[in-house]
DNA sequence: CTGAAAGCGCTTACAG
DNA sequence: CTGAAAGCGCTTACAG
């Protein structure tokens, strides 16, 4: 592999020319530009980028550390990876998903040198490794929030996003409205849940409606463990809001073998997922898309602005999901006169074409 | 941040005999090594992964090379990442999932020094990317093959998955099978497509039936058209295996619409996704589960033994999926009296609790 | 068992 | 406009 030094003999100039050249810090004369560019061209060099980073200490490699993925279906997940790849490259960064497992990997990984910032996914509200974070120095941004706000970030603005499902059903005519969140080991709650928790209780008083929260795992047998409690405790709830990606289609199989039918009994939003997801299920589910691409290309710039010294990025970003229409969202049913509804046990009828 | 030469003075050493302790390299007495391990913990010193790559030309951190995710739910490819990435650390390496989109900044990456080796993903028949691979010279392991087999890689075998799927079938009396495969721009067809339809035909050949194959997008909207597919050209079809792993719960929705119950009408085999895919479609899908997880550490372990000098890794592997039933595989319905299946026009009942 | 020193391939003041 | 040289923080023969 030809190093710089043979570029810079074949050229014959120093190599703090080459340099120059290639990173365009310097003006050169336009005839010995000529003749490296044509060396470069000859040898088909490729600076070190390894070289680079230690003299330079910046690789302008971006790290979006995410914790171990589940083997769900996670669309969410990589259109973050995606976007924020993107948005880095458009600026001359790399950016890789770097799978962290413990806090020592990360300090690992953040005392190497290697990359010059990092991305957080799934910040928890409280978080070891946002503490890890800002103990190593390195610029980061996180996608999501701690509990505590001056950190920058950007994030789904879960309030907004609840508020607008809430409106979206009592367009129907909803009051009783369920939350179905994710259930999560104590003391390792991601942000999203809470906020979204906060939003559906605060949206729930302004109603004067008691909440009926349900919390589940993120599969489908989560879903239709759902199912089951929204029965058996809140029978009259007429809607649900799922904030709870990977238990969406579980819920909709568990309320079906139940003999309850989506939408005529039971209104479904699902939030913070992809339209996708609600493609995948019968009936379509409405969603509230995600604004993953969006907020993945912000957290890259807002990390890239801060190594690059630009000052006027606003610390904290949030962007609401959008609201997707499916076939999952229906009038409310009349339950006035039953206060339970009556289970039908026959075999329930499609509602979509 | 500490440096090794700030460690090496506080113990009283040469940095020669920090890094001895560090990387264990040569033996140092016991009391030596005991005051720089102590200088190292007071300091909190980390090496320079940076440093540490260009003075010993590794870097210890290998490239998951995969071109542009789609947005789709795609639970194979984190797998296939987390699994790789477990078994990269389980040998001191790391592994990040590097999105590369063109050719130039695969030479870029590659040329860097920045990785010791890289995974390549989604493999296609014909593939630049493993042109430029060989070309630079960096070590590597395909996961999937291009056309021609010698070099390493290591592979889901579709023709024994296939083979599976069939004779899974056929004890349920199918023999009108079809294939969905997906639909890919010319001359740019992924190695599973080709070698699932190839062991398809073969399989049909061996039945002495003719082969019904259709090609769609991985996405729902392709499932729908495949639906339409079938039931326009293939009517006497009694079974189909799925090789496109988005397309599945399209299928099973575009069927319903048509009047086709699933499995009274027709089976459904999903061939190479995951089985959270198949539980969360209604009817659950009978899968063949891609062994992601096997092969995305065996990946890891052959270009890791590659890189160490170890010879006794086989230079293929291949690994077939596993059938997962589920309950989209019935008994087929008997066709010898109508050329063509009675499309129902009512709504169909559903076919599991 | 330990150290002095060269070298990995660049960048970057500094001098001219 | 161009170059000589120091330095980034390590590893690794080589010598003792």
């Amino acid at each position: 592999m030809a190093t710089m030094r043979d570029v810079a003999e074949r050229a014959n100039v120093s190599i703090a020319t080459v340099s120059f050249v290639i990173n365009g810090t310097k003006r050169v004369a336009p005839e010995t530009r000529a003749r490296i560019e044509a060396a470069i061209e000859e040898l088909d060099y490729r600076r070190n980028v390894v070289a680079r980073a230690l003299a330079s200490s910046r690789t302008r490699i971006l790290a979006l550390l995410h914790p171990d993925l589940e083997a769900r279906p996670n669309a969410t997940v990589i259109q973050f990876v995606m976007s924020a790849a993107h948005g880095a490259r458009e600026r001359g960064y790399d950016l890789v998903l770097w799978p962290v497992n413990d806090d020592e990997q990360m300090s690992h990984l953040l005392a190497g040198g290697l990359v010059d910032g990092a991305l957080l996914m799934e910040v928890q509200i409280r978080d070891s490794r946002v503490d890890r974070l800002v103990a190593s120095r390195v610029p980061f941004a996180l996608i999501g929030r701690t509990e505590n706000d001056d950190l920058p970030f950007v994030d789904i603005d879960f309030a907004t996003t609840i508020d607008l499902a809430v409106g979206h059903l009592r367009s129907f005519g909803h009051q009783r409205i369920a939350l179905v969140a994710q259930r999560t080991k104590a003391g390792n709650e991601p942000g999203r849940i809470m906020r979204a928790k906060a939003a559906y209780l605060d949206a729930m008083a302004a109603l004067g409606r008691p909440p009926a929260v349900v919390a589940v795992e993120g599969t489908s047998a989560g879903g239709r463990e759902a199912a089951h409690k929204l029965h058996d405790d809140f029978p009259d709830a007429t809607a649900v809001i799922l904030v709870n990606e990977g238990a969406s289609a579980g819920l909709v199989k568990g309320l079906r073998a139940l003999g309850r039918t989506v939408p005529d009994d039971l209104s479904i939003i699902s939030a913070s997922t992809t339209r996708e997801l609600g493609e995948m299920i019968e009936p379509s589910l409405t969603v509230m898309a995600a604004p993953a691409p969006q907020l993945g290309r912000l957290a890259a710039d807002a990390l890239i602005d801060q190594l690059e010294g630009v000052q006027d990025t606003p610390p904290h970003i949030l962007i609401p999901c959008t609201l997707v229409p499916g076939q999952s969202v229906g009038p409310a049913p009349d339950r006035s006169s039953t206060s339970r509804p009556e289970p039908k046990r026959e075999r329930n009828a499609q509602t979509d074409s």
